[in-house]
RNA sequence: GGAGAAUUGUCCGAGUGGUCUAUGGAGGCGGUCUUGAAAACCGUUGAGCUAACUGCUCCGGGGGUUCGAAUCCCUCAUUCUCCGCCA
């Protein structure tokens, strides 16, 4: 959500921030506009109507107790709750349509965001280390994993479904290996406080964090309850102070998470079908923070470079890539995505997308801070990116330690894991 | 899943139809006093809307009754106690 004050006074920077997003056409700026202003008369309005009827029924009040005459003084105030009641629906439904189009409205965009309209336009801003060399032609991590029976999607797609799979021995134990490193990586090292909590949801938790309304097929909901299973930690963890008022000192506030992760993958038919590049669950470390909006920039560049640190420690070649303002997600402000090489894909995966929303999810979410003791609550920053994705980190690691005759190495990191 | 009780401001807690713009206490902040601190005393202390207000909204959420609801009714949620079931 953005701040409100944007709609009323400046139109036109949010008509060119809808364009630069390429979403002209998707978010209907002038309707919104006037829905605000119709909003903002009836309020007024209802305002008026309401501060007369509570000075007369007062009045009454008094009067009553005074042992005084009421009758004529009551005819006065009788009609205006049946007013009032109408104009309170009109404002119910006109609320709600404001709230719908207001979330609609993507992010404001960080200034260093490159102008472009999808991710052809990105740019690498960096890479680290270089293409593994291999003397035989390395072969995707689905084929090798099959073949040495670690990896097995046809028992997956049995038991549950297309895109579902099985980890078997070294594969299971190598994802549990991952998920210790990371975890142990970014509490020992980064600062930041693990948790655990809560893998599906109810929908305000889902809104907050940008997922609802508008994605609502890409979420496996329980309709029954209410409820959904996360597509990421991010909800879960975002969540944890949503409604609350932290206090300065708290800041920043640095908290990491494993969890499972559950995605429909809908409109994704055909895409990237084989493999653990796109599954319907998956397993990742998150990575969030809770900061003082002076500081979110300089956060998002420790937060990015505290995921990068995980394949720099397991020997993987990557490039850190800045998205163009048509890929960047609506409650993004920036983003850097993370991309692994893959030797046997012949291509660079995403492995982390690391996000500042600024002030979007916090105005959702509703979670701000005071300055300093007394000061009017603020909305603070929020910020948060995969440390890593377990599912196609260990693609990567097969991939890239593959020997060629059937068996891979382990990195040297993951071998303390692993005894 | 069943029965009962509860949900009020940072916390505790009063309020069961009419100046509640919510009593009181604790805690926080400011001050007086003191060499300093404590104690005592005085003052202050929630959030949102609004250009602003002596304006409006918020007493778990939603709905209803009424001229008027923290207070009455319905409904949902949550918490606690007891019972049932269970890793």
């Amino acid at each position: 959500m953005i701040d409100p004050k944007l709609i009323r006074e400046d139109l036109e920077g949010l008509r060119r921030l809808i364009e630069k997003r390429n979403m002209t056409g998707v978010v209907d700026i002038d309707y919104l506009k006037e829905i605000s202003d119709m909003r903002k008369e009836l309020s007024g309005r209802s305002d008026e109507l309401r501060e007369k009827r509570n000075r007369i029924s007062k009045e009454i009040g008094i009067r009553k107790s005074k042992g005084g005459d009421t009758e004529e003084i009551m005819k006065e105030v009788q009609g205006i709750s049946d007013e009032l009641k109408k104009m309170d629906e009109e404002i119910n439904s006109i609320n709600e349509k404001y709230n719908e189009l207001h979330l609609t409205i993507p992010n404001i965009l960080d200034e260093s965001v490159p102008e472009g309209k999808d991710e052809k336009d990105n740019t690498v801003v960096r890479t680290w280390g270089e293409k593994r060399k291999f003397s035989f032609t390395p072969r995707p991590h689905y084929d090798i994993g099959t073949e040495m029976n670690i990896l097995d999607f046809e028992r997956g797609t049995k038991i549950a479904a297309a895109r579902f799979y099985v980890y078997r021995g070294l594969a299971a134990r190598l994802e549990r290996a991952l998920l210790n490193f990371m975890l142990d990586l970014h509490t020992g090292e980064h600062g930041y406080t693990e948790i655990f909590g809560p893998l599906i949801v109810n929908d305000e938790s889902m809104t907050a964090t940008g997922q609802y309304p508008k994605f609502k097929d890409e979420y496996y909901r329980l309709e029954k309850d209410g409820l959904s299973l996360i597509p990421t930690a991010e909800v879960t963890l975002t969540n944890l102070y949503r409604d609350e008022i932290l206090e300065m000192e708290d800041l920043p506030v640095y908290v990491t998470m494993q969890s499972s992760c559950f995605r429909r993958e809908a409109g994704a038919a055909g895409r990237d079908t084989r493999g653990l590049v796109r599954v319907h669950q998956f397993q990742k470390v998150e990575l969030v923070k809770f900061v003082d909006p002076a500081t979110s920039s300089e956060e998002l560049e420790k937060l990015t470079a505290n995921a990068e640190e995980v394949l720099k420690r397991l020997d993987l070649h990557y490039r850190v890539v800045l998205l163009s303002s048509g890929d960047t997600s609506a409650s993004s402000s920036k983003t850097y995505d993370i991309e692994v090489w893959m030797p046997g894909l012949d291509r660079y995966l995403e492995v982390s997308s690391c996000s500042n929303f600024i002030d979007y999810q916090a105005r959702r979410a509703m979670i701000r801070y005071r300055e300093s003791k007394g000061a009017k609550p603020k909305y603070l920053h929020t910020l948060n990116g995969s440390g890593l994705a377990a599912g196609r980190t260990l693609a990567a690691v097969i991939e890239n330690y593959q020997k060629g005759d059937g068996t891979m190495d382990i990195p040297d990191v993951l071998k303390s894991y692993l005894r």
